[in-house]
DNA sequence: TTGTACGCGTTATCAA
DNA sequence: TTGATAACGCGTACAA
């Protein structure tokens, strides 16, 4: 029996050896008691023995123990030049791969982060998921990602499924919680870093801005340019903080300068929102409803750019200008929010950087378990175009 | 010593329970010949038994064997219901979490997808990963991203990096990967599903469509509605298969009518396209590209939407009148597509599709060894809109 | 329906 | 610098 294959490259045939040898080994000796090895000639329901070459094959082919070939693979200079050789030939020879499984599973580590996120369709999460790849990668760490829908009983679900794999972080949007969630992570003792605001409670680390802040920002542009009658296109009312913060912050910022939010209009159903995707639309529906509840809105402020692009085309559409008869702002600063005409007013966040943060955060903690590690704080910045 | 917390619910007071117990019981009997437990005590430098109830425990606690447990928790149908509840209700006073680590070693199924996408910000990979998520979940597996930046190099060390982690299956973006990935996977008999498009070579298994074939139909489009001198704005030509067929595409189906593309462009460099997010700053260049290679251009074909939206912003910049002046096309029918006036004729994928068919046939062939598993072309739709 | 025995492939510890 | 040994926590096979 061989493997079947198309082109042989070195690797290749190693690896075929490799699995040969398995198979030969345990068809006529079975000397540690394995009667079936490698799922490819068992009858489906076996799995045990994967084929794969091991520690202690290369060990034996070496002529070394099997610790030493542990070490060449986890500690490379606490080995001899030439036994580090010597094995790591033969490792190639076999077409050895270390197990991590196993590995996790007598270390404790599991160099493992769970990244929990609303949506995985959602620019702003794609990009500190981007960050926080790319620092994990550097670190030699993986991740694996699962999405609520924006619902704290799938979150829960969620952290639960993941603590069977035993991670050795954890990374969740937003710092509201269900207390399942909370009590299950403070029990374990689990690194958690609480991500995209700075306003706590937090179960462990955070890093994010002051959403907060950042809409009084926002808004104390639009009232210091002049407008008067604004109104606001919100996120579905969902409860979360940061968009709950955002909402305050406006309605703070005008009760200052003595006015009040003229309309305030949530465009999107719950429907809507889970795909995540109709955002455009959103935005031009929510323009539609401020305008039957206020005709004279002379600026909307958008809970994100992708609603006040659609707010944008909508006014387009309808042939209202941008921003004379209509001042449009959005959050976040999405590359949209430069590019689209005639340029969006916008705070802009920053996403990769608090993907990276919370990565390093996270492997900072493992590595320094009593290490104390304060909120980061990435700030946001106003940006402003053509359309305010 | 006892564990922080604030709201004390149940379930945490269970886990609490049961770590003091651990703890306990390490600093008292040690039976089981470990001197130190739970890394929460230790100098930070010893991680093993991280202090989470066992199965073990539970059975004693439960009076039960360590197998009882096991099925109650794999397969609760195969145990007395008395017996079930009673280890359950154990479970839960001892805050148990299976360790699927040690399940996987024991087992040899990890119930893992590594899934390889070359950005995560890009919108279609998004979607497709959104479709295998929400199949995975379903069937109880989850699964680790990571990102190749376009690159084969890091791909291969991508996939290598998984495969220590021994996923049951694999998913790689496009079909053209080196000869090392792919021998890798081949020898280790990994079942891998290639996606976004239909011609092969193939690895194992295959979903997506036949961009070549779409390409040519929108061209067909294009030609039907008597534009002549179509203008082409490609990826950049770092050999992406999917995006080299719906060039090819584009020129063949030219070629029939008789013409040419007056001229194909790739606006960005590397280093913008590794970013992903500034292509719709891409579409802008590339038509000013064209523009100084042909001043009677009459149409642009794009590679993706967000290249074709930032033709149309550019356009509305110069005041130029679409589709009067210029007709515009892309590929994707993100939602922008349908929002941006005066609307963008497209092709529409079906990312989502991509990705739920991709998990499937994966988990099916993780179950059924020998299944044949037939390519799933997704198919594609011509999208008219007033763009063209 | 439940239990016993053993192995999965690696790493921590301690001794040489 | 290297080796022997004992876990890590669970699932498979088989027996009762």
């Amino acid at each position: 029996m061989s493997v079947a294959v198309g082109m042989a490259s070195p690797e290749l045939l190693a690896l075929t050896l490799a699995l040969t040898f398995r198979f030969n080994e345990s068809t006529m000796s079975s000397r540690l008691g394995n009667k079936i090895r490698g799922s490819v000639m068992s009858d489906g329901s076996m799995r045990r023995g994967m084929g794969w070459s091991t520690m202690a094959d290369v060990a034996r082919e070496a002529g070394v123990s099997l610790m030493t070939v542990s070490r060449v693979y986890k500690r490379p200079d606490s080995v001899a030049q030439r036994t580090r050789e010597k094995v790591l030939e033969t490792g190639r020879r076999l077409g050895f791969s270390p197990n991590s499984i196993a590995g996790n599973l007598a270390s404790g580590r599991t160099s493992m982060i769970g990244i929990v996120v609303p949506s995985l369709r959602n620019s702003n999460n794609a990009t500190s998921i981007q960050g926080m790849a790319d620092y994990l990668r550097q670190a030699s760490y993986h991740f694996m990602i699962a999405n609520t829908g924006y619902s704290m009983e799938d979150e829960a679900a969620v952290v639960k499924a993941f603590m069977q794999r035993r991670p050795d972080g954890m990374v969740l949007t937003g710092t509201r919680h269900g207390h399942e969630t909370i009590d299950l992570l403070k029990a374990a003792h689990m690194p958690v870093v609480e991500t995209w605001e700075t306003r706590g409670p937090f179960i462990d680390m955070a890093t994010g801005f002051d959403n907060y802040e950042a809409a009084r920002r926002i808004t104390r542009h639009l009232v210091d340019r002049g407008y008067r009658t604004i109104g606001y296109i919100d996120y579905p009312a969902i409860g979360l903080d940061r968009y709950l913060e955002r909402l305050r912050g406006l309605k703070d910022e005008l009760g200052s300068a003595g006015l009040e939010p003229t309309s305030v209009v949530s465009p999107l159903d719950a429907g809507d929102l889970y795909q995540d995707a109709s955002s455009f639309r959103g935005g031009a529906l929510g323009l539609r409803k401020l305008q039957e509840a206020s005709r004279d809105i002379d600026a909307v402020l958008c809970a994100s750019d992708i609603l006040a692009v659609g707010v944008l085309f909508e006014c387009q559409r309808q042939g209202v200008r941008v921003p004379d008869q209509l001042a449009v702002a959005g959050f976040g600063d999405f590359e949209i929010a430069a590019e689209v005409p005639p340029g969006l007013t916008t705070i802009r966040t920053h996403g990769y950087q608090i993907g990276w943060n919370a990565a390093e955060m996270l492997v900072t903690r493992i590595n320094q378990p009593r290490a104390e590690i304060p909120l980061r704080d990435v700030g946001y910045d106003l940006v402003v175009r053509g359309s305010s």
